[in-house]
RNA sequence: CGGGACGUAGCGCAGCCCGGUAGCGCACCUGAAUGGGGUUCAGGGGGUCGCGGGUUCGAAUCCCGCCGUCCCGACCA
């Protein structure tokens, strides 16, 4: 670790602080690649978390996952049009094989719809082949021009959906359903508060008919874009001869929908959670829920003490006890004192972290101390079991009230003008829910004016917005069409 | 690609103005003590001073060129 011992305040710049979380903590380093992340074991467990509470509620979906190709033919993502145009500046392209230059160019993938429908073309004849429901969990690229850790690496891993389907509109509840998977995850295992809803046709997917998307507000009051799902009407089957025959007998282009999040989600815990101590992870994502810090003064009572600690490990760490275990460590390391741990585990987040001691083996108990609150309980060792469950149960709850709590704090519903609007973007920042222009040039200008954009436009129904809409610098009328905000 | 700053040990930095053959803190290694909120003492290892050229008896230091990184813009999950 770093000779520094204090971090950054998150008030004074939350862009160190952040940065220095993520080094610190060790979820992640920079690699000799400029603009390339490599992920550590802290921050792959976390992954790992977010891949299993995801993949089990894409299966419950009926989903079934599988892989595609890196290397993507460069001619591929030229069919459709907007796709081309939109993925093209950021690809990376590999020209030469085995020491030859290529006839056709391989574009790594930044996204995998084309390889993808490519191969659904091949898969589905007739309408009894649909719904055809696909996930793959793989590394992409896109070449940007500025990077962070976490939230915009040339390389990240990532999870796309990817289904066809008979018609529009299964298409679309397809859409939905999974935007709503996401909001489940999102709130319930990460502890962070999205909004869904709409996206602009600025900020929509290159090629889709129809984007949605999740918005999570960080300590700084941006906008984080923490995952988004299409609806890519029939624009890839056509261009790949996605075609079925139907019910009827004749034929149709199938309708598909793709959808995604991203290591990003991993900054999104950070940007979302960390407090000046370092990162907090909510306890259903955390990889150890439960620190043993055991404490001795001479060998008779480490013995005792790492004897009790790794007794409770074996009672409530036990594999075999399944989805019931808690997932446990004891920091044995001889050399550290206690209070270097205790700022270790602080910074790294796990949620609890367990004292024992040969004071409190006298009495038969522990010291409780969580990581959310710091709040410090000293509890029998009979009881020890269900009181850690209570407790991380109760952390979990804690951490997404304070995060919704936090984000209405710096929401703005109703009546705004021009004025307040551009002193609240050049200021602290803030949810923005205000009236929007159909004009695209009026999203365009206010961006300029304020770098605010439209996130999305919630709404419980999704409902269309083709109408144009009262424009907040024109008119500054208070409605509730969208949700402003600055982003990352 | 435009504007700014910076490249000296794993990390953070001093030294450069005024040239004399590299130093500090942390981390790391060894030993001992210590251990309920960032231990202490003693000893030790580690550096092509970003790269290339020039000036000079002598360059981390001065001059020229190049490369790289970071920050601010334009672009984006």
């Amino acid at each position: 670790m770093a000779d520094d011992k204090k971090l950054p305040t998150r008030a004074e710049d939350f862009s160190a602080w952040y940065n220095e979380v993520v080094l610190r903590a060790e979820l992640a380093d920079y690699s000799p690649v400029r603009g390339c992340m490599v992920i550590r074991p802290d921050g792959y467990g976390i992954w790992e978390r977010i891949q299993r509470g995801l993949d089990d509620m894409f299966k419950a979906t009926g989903h079934r996952n599988a892989y595609f190709p890196l290397l993507i033919p460069q001619s591929f993502l030229s069919k459709e049009a907007e796709h081309v145009e939109g993925f093209a500046p950021e690809t990376a392209v590999v020209t030469h094989g085995g020491g030859k230059a290529l006839e056709e160019p391989l574009v790594i993938r930044p996204t995998s719809e084309t390889i993808i429908y490519a191969m659904f073309a091949k898969w589905v004849q007739s309408y009894r082949d649909l719904p055809l429901l696909i996930n793959q969990w793989a590394n992409v690229v896109r070449w940007e021009m500025r990077t962070r850790l976490f939230l915009r690496t040339l390389e990240f891993l990532w999870q796309e959906g990817h289904t066809a389907h008979a018609t529009h509109d299964e298409a679309e509840a397809e859409t939905r359903k999974m935007l709503g998977v996401y909001r489940t995850f999102m709130e319930s295992f990460m502890a962070m508060p999205v909004v869904t809803g709409r996206k602009t046709e600025s900020e929509k997917f290159a090629g889709a008919l129809r984007t949605y998307g999740c918005e999570a507000m960080m300590q700084d009051n941006k906008a984080l874009q923490a995952g988004t799902s299409h609806n890519l009407g029939q624009n890839f089957a056509k261009a790949f001869e996605l075609k079925f025959q139907t019910e009827s007998g004749g034929t149709d282009f199938a309708w598909n929908t793709s959808w995604g999040v991203s290591t990003r989600l991993i900054g999104g815990l950070v940007m979302t959670h960390g407090d000046d101590k370092g990162l907090r992870v909510p306890p259903r994502l955390a990889p150890t829920e439960v620190v043993i810090v055991p404490i001795w003064r001479s060998d008779d009572e480490k013995a005792r003490v790492l004897e009790a600690a790794h007794k409770l490990v074996a009672e409530l760490g036990d594999y075999a006890l399944g989805d019931a275990r808690l997932r446990m460590h004891v920091d044995a390391r001889e050399t550290m004192k206690p209070g270097a741990k205790y700022y270790e585990w602080e910074l790294r987040g796990v949620p609890i972290r367990l004292e024992i001691g040969p004071r409190d083996l006298d009495k038969q108990q522990a010291v409780v101390v969580r990581r959310d609150s710091g709040e410090k309980k000293f509890v029998p060792l009979a009881t020890l079991g269900a009181e850690l469950k209570a407790t991380l149960a109760a952390m979990q709850d804690a951490m997404l009230a304070a995060a919704k709590e936090r984000r209405e704090a710096h929401s703005i519903r109703g009546a705004i003008t021009w004025a307040k609007f551009k002193d609240v973007m050049d200021g602290e920042g803030a949810f923005v829910y205000a009236g929007w222009c159909g004009d695209p040039k009026c999203e365009a200008e206010i961006k300029e004016e304020t770098k605010a954009t439209i996130r999305v436009l919630p709404d419980a129904e999704f409902r269309t917005p083709d109408a144009p809409k009262s424009c907040l610098k024109c008119g500054g009328k208070a409605t509730e069409e969208a949700l402003w905000a600055k982003a990352y």
